[in-house]
DNA sequence: CCTAACCTTGACGTTGAGGTAATATTGGCG
DNA sequence: CGCCAATATTACCTCAACGTCAAGGTTAGG
């Protein structure tokens, strides 16, 4: 079997991973992160002094977030970058926002939040609305064609009793 | 290929295209027309004797169900072409369906058209739960953001009241 | 220091969904 | 009939999103 490694000379305590546990872990293969990097959709990780990728906890909620955003949406992945950038600038405020800071900023901040959600709910909205009446309209003619079928079987008993 | 069956005795009543007018009309190109038959996903229409193709109002429905969904779902075409093909059987069956016919065959009908539309559902369905609880958690976020907003406004012109 | 297992970059291959170009027919009009 | 625009078929090209293979560097146990 292969050697467990020993690998952070960076933060002792966070749970850096190697490419190929995060390809077991995530199922997404060592190409599709190399890949991935490439495109900017994931930030370069840091690296051991080999040159090895460590990927941080962080780093695989992120390829977790723009693996579900692809299936779900089934966008291009430029589309899906811009849509985890949001939610990075999101999070980027969240952790930067203070109570103390300056009423201007925190609105800047603010701003800028609403600003990046919207985008966001732009991408996704006109989908949303679509795929929701569509699902819908296929329950109706469900439960139409149940209705036929009760219909049905509540006739066939009838004539039943006509013929006796 | 042997003649299946005759392309053009049909009654010129109904409006049938070529393909360059079908293109024009519905935004598709020549290329994506052929390539979808190719594919399987629209059959092969009549043609002239020529072996000038002739859409078919019908075929045109259908290919504009086909980008629909495309746009819609983001799905593979192979997908897309099982849920137009659905489609297709229900439409079959709303055409068979005559109500003096044996009660046993409008039962096997309606029972696949049941079949049918359960897949269909199912191939939508984890995907518009998904999408629709997406939207819902980006539209609370925003709306947090905006009281965020207004808390900011409000205890600002506090301390301006206070200062003075 | 050696070696197995892991990783690196680089380059080329593949698949899905078409675009583009070349060549050959066909359809309709004067 | 002759001409030319529209169409058919065939064949290669592209772009995205990876897969796969090669040649070599890195890591840690023995």
């Amino acid at each position: 079997m292969a050697h467990k490694r020993d690998a952070k000379d960076v933060a002792d305590d966070e749970p850096y991973l190697q490419i190929g546990e995060v390809a077991e872990r995530t199922g997404v293969t060592q190409r599709t992160l190399r890949f991935y990097e490439e495109k900017g959709l994931l930030k370069p990780p840091t690296r051991m002094e080999g040159g090895f990728r460590l990927y941080s906890e962080a780093d695989i909620r992120r390829l977790e977030r723009i693996r579900h955003l692809q299936q779900l949406l089934g966008f291009p992945l430029a589309q899906i970058k811009e849509m985890v950038e949001a939610d990075e600038v999101k999070m980027q405020l969240r952790a930067e926002y203070r109570p103390e800071a300056e009423a201007s900023e925190k609105k800047a901040q603010i701003l800028k939040a609403i600003e990046v959600t919207e985008r966001q709910l732009e991408l996704i909205g006109e989908k949303a609305t679509a795929i929701v009446d569509m699902q819908a309209k296929l329950e109706e003619r469900l439960s139409t064609f149940h209705g036929w079928l009760t219909d049905l079987e509540a006739s066939s008993k009838s004539t039943a009793k006509a013929k006796v």
